[in-house]
DNA sequence: AACCTTGTTGCCAACTGGTCGCAACAGGAA
DNA sequence: TTCCTGTTGCGACCAGTTGGCAACAAGGTT
């Protein structure tokens, strides 16, 4: 919380109750959260609030965002570099650490010059008990 | 286009001029496109029909659908296994032969038990232009 | 060929995730 | 305390997609 309060005033934005309250959710969340599910916990803060501050925290670089298929984004601190895996038939989603990408990215950087933005997606797919 | 009525006989629905035009334009398409897309190429199709038809036709295997970060999603004729890798600043798409993609797939198989649907979801960075 | 069953279509309303405009409100520097 | 300006709630709006429903038509049956 502390830190959450100086990050806020290091970026430079008015400190409000929905920021703080925000954003120590968010830090403390083991898991991503939605937008929606935000909203639904902060309890008294517009959900076009939640977009709004979720957007400018996304700018700072504090959190990202990830997409996972079908649904909504989801919201996470930015230092957890984990990338989501979601099974398309019972929803079930693991977080693998992102590093296990870098092969990829590097394959593509050299190949094509391109940067990945590694955890900008969920990979999808089937889990063990699913297929 | 005659193995198109084929395929469309072997899925078991009915063979509507709806589903041949459909089917045909996704078959001869170079690049995925997206339900707008081929609703306006189609012309007389209901956007609700396309939607449905490209619902039958994933069903049945012989499409897939892949989503692109922000905006709607694409569909492509299955044989083709590309994963889109898409420029989060400029928009530009380009298509990579998803056998790049194999040691993850292998690496989540052995480590989660997990079986990645590659191609299901686009790939986002910065192209070489933009970096 | 007429007929009937059932998949398919068009039309339109609804739904979800997200954005926007605007007037009221509230940090926080002066 | 005052004032400026960032922030908020509210409600309309938007895009992409889905669902209900009655009219329609593919294609097997008689």
């Amino acid at each position: 919380m502390e830190d959450a309060e100086g990050l806020l005033r290091a970026i430079g934005g008015r400190l409000t109750d929905a920021k703080k309250r925000l954003l120590a959710l968010l830090h403390d969340a083991q898991d991503p959260m939605t937008a929606e599910e935000l909203h639904r916990r902060l309890g008294d803060v517009d959900e076009a609030t939640v977009y709004r501050i979720l957007g400018q925290m996304e700018e700072a670089g504090v959190i990202v965002h990830s997409h996972h298929a079908h649904g909504p984004s989801v919201y996470r601190w930015s230092t957890r570099s984990l990338v989501a895996v979601v099974c398309e038939s019972c929803g079930t989603t693991i977080e693998v650490e992102s590093s296990l990408l870098d092969p990829l990215v590097e394959a593509l950087e050299s190949r094509s010059g391109f940067h990945l933005h590694v955890g900008h997606f969920a990979l999808t797919g089937l889990c063990g008990e699913c297929r």
